[in-house]
DNA sequence: CATAGTATGTGACAAAAGTCATAGATAACC
DNA sequence: GGTTATCTATGACTTTTGTCACATACTATG
C-alpha cells in the first residue's frame, strides 16, 4: 500500500493513525461482482474503502435481497465494526460495483484506536451516524412510499453516486434490489419514460429529468 | 436522583462514572403517552432509561408513523448520541407508554466519558449495535413480509416487553404503528382468533398461542 | 446471417391491501 | 336507562402489486 492511498482518502486521520494503520492492516482487492461479506459470515476485520464502490445490501433466509446503502472511498462498513464487539454474524451481504480496493484492520485493532487517536474515534462516531441515517431513509421509503416513487428515488441514488446518468442494469436487476418483479418495473419504467422522465435502452436506462419528487 | 437507580439500572458502570453521571446529569420524567423527542427536534442530551418503557417511530412528513422498537431500563437512545456529534435532528418520536424516567445527560460529556471510562465506551458502542440491528429487523419486517406476518410479529413484541398476555390497544392503533389500516389489521385478528391464535376483546388483543411464525 | 440466449413489452388474471359505507357492540356519562 | 362516543365487523369495491404466458427485440457468437 501506499501512504498516499490512505492519505487522499482519510485525510482527516492523524499521521500517527495513518502509519499505525499502514503497519497493522491488509489491502484487499474485489472485482466488480464479487462479494466482500456473505451472509452469516464472521468479521475479523473492518473494512476501509479506499477506491471503488461497494453495494450494501439486507438479505433473508429465503435469498431475497434489499439495497440498503452504497459504501464509498472514505467510507466504512458499519457492520462490520458494530459485530466487532460481539463477533456475531450479520444477515448483510456487500458486493463490490466496480473493481474495489479495501482496508482490512484487524478488529483487535478497533479499541486500541479508538482511545488512542481522536480522529478514529470521529470517524468511527461519523460511520455509525451516517449508516444509521442511511437505514432510517431505508425505512421512510419501504414503509410510507409506493413502488413508484421507490423506483424513482433508486434511480437518482444511482445517478447521484455513479455521477453518471446512464444507469447500466437490466429491469429484473432493478426489480431483486427493489424486491419487486421484472414486470413492474419494466411497466413503471415504461410511464416514466412516457412523462419524459428517463430514456429506455437495452441494459441501461437514461435519466433525463429526475429528482422532483 | 438516588444513587440506587443508576446502580440497578447500569451495574456494569464503574463507580467513578457513576458519580460522574449523577453530579452532571438530571432525572427527567415523563407519564405514560407523553413524547420525549418530537420530530425535528435538537438533541441537546443523551437519554437513558432508568425505569418505564419507551415506543421509539419512524415518522414521515405526512405525519405517518411506523414503530421500530422500543427502549427498556439500561437502554439508551442511539439517535441521540449519534446526532450529538453533528447535532443535527431527525425525523423520529419517542413515546413513554408506561410513566418513565430517564437520566438526561448533556451531550458535551458524551465524548469526555468515553475517553475517560471503558464501560462507558462500551455502552456506546453497545447502544449502537443493538439499535442497528433492530432496525435491520424492521426492513427485514417491512421489505419481506406481509401483513399478516408483521402483525403478528408486532404483538409477539408486545407480549415479550410488557410481559402480558393482553395487548391493551385498540386496532387503529396497531393499524397506525404498521402503517396500515384499520379494516386491514380486524379482518387479520379475526383470522388469527380463527385459528385459535388470539382472543379479541374490546381495546385488547388477548395472546393465546403465537411464535410459530 | 442464423441462431441461441437474454432482455423487454404486454395482456390477462390473482392476490393483497386500502377505501367506502354501513351496521352492530360495548363502554361512558349524564 | 337512554344517549353518545368509540370500537369492531363486514360486504363491496378499487388500486397496487405480483404472477403467468407469450410475443417481440436485441446481441453475441459461431
Amino acid at each position: 500500500m501506499s501512504n498516499t492511498a490512505i492519505d487522499q482518502t482519510f485525510p482527516e486521520f492523524e499521521e500517527a493513525l495513518k502509519e499505525d494503520i499502514e503497519k497493522n492492516s491488509e489491502i484487499r482487492t474485489f472485482r466488480a461482482g464479487e462479494q466482500l461479506m456473505r451472509t452469516g459470515q464472521y468479521f475479523r476485520s473492518t473494512m476501509l474503502i479506499i477506491d471503488g464502490l461497494v453495494k450494501v445490501y439486507r438479505e433473508d433466509d429465503a435469498g431475497n435481497e434489499y439495497f440498503m446503502y452504497y459504501l464509498k472511498p472514505g467510507q466504512a462498513c458499519a457492520l462490520s465494526m458494530v459485530c466487532a464487539a460481539k463477533r456475531e454474524t450479520s444477515e448483510i451481504m456487500a458486493k463490490a460495483v466496480k473493481d474495489t480496493e479495501v482496508i482490512a484492520l484487524p478488529l483487535s485493532y478497533m479499541d486500541e484506536f479508538m482511545s488512542k487517536y481522536k480522529s478514529w474515534y470521529h470517524f468511527v462516531l461519523e460511520t455509525y451516524r451516517s449508516r444509521f441515517e442511511e437505514l432510517l431513509v431505508t425505512i421512510d421509503h419501504i414503509a410510507f412510499r409506493a413502488m413508484d416513487e421507490r423506483l424513482e428515488f433508486y434511480l437518482i441514488k444511482h445517478q447521484q453516486t455513479l455521477k453518471n446518468n446512464i444507469v447500466q442494469l437490466s429491469h429484473q436487476e432493478i426489480a431483486d434490489e427493489l424486491n419487486s418483479s421484472r414486470e413492474v418495473i419494466s411497466r413503471l419504467l415504461k410511464k416514466m419514460e412516457q412523462m419524459g422522465k428517463v430514456r429506455l435502452h437495452r441494459n441501461a436506462i437514461e435519466i433525463i429529468s429526475l429528482g422532483s419528487i
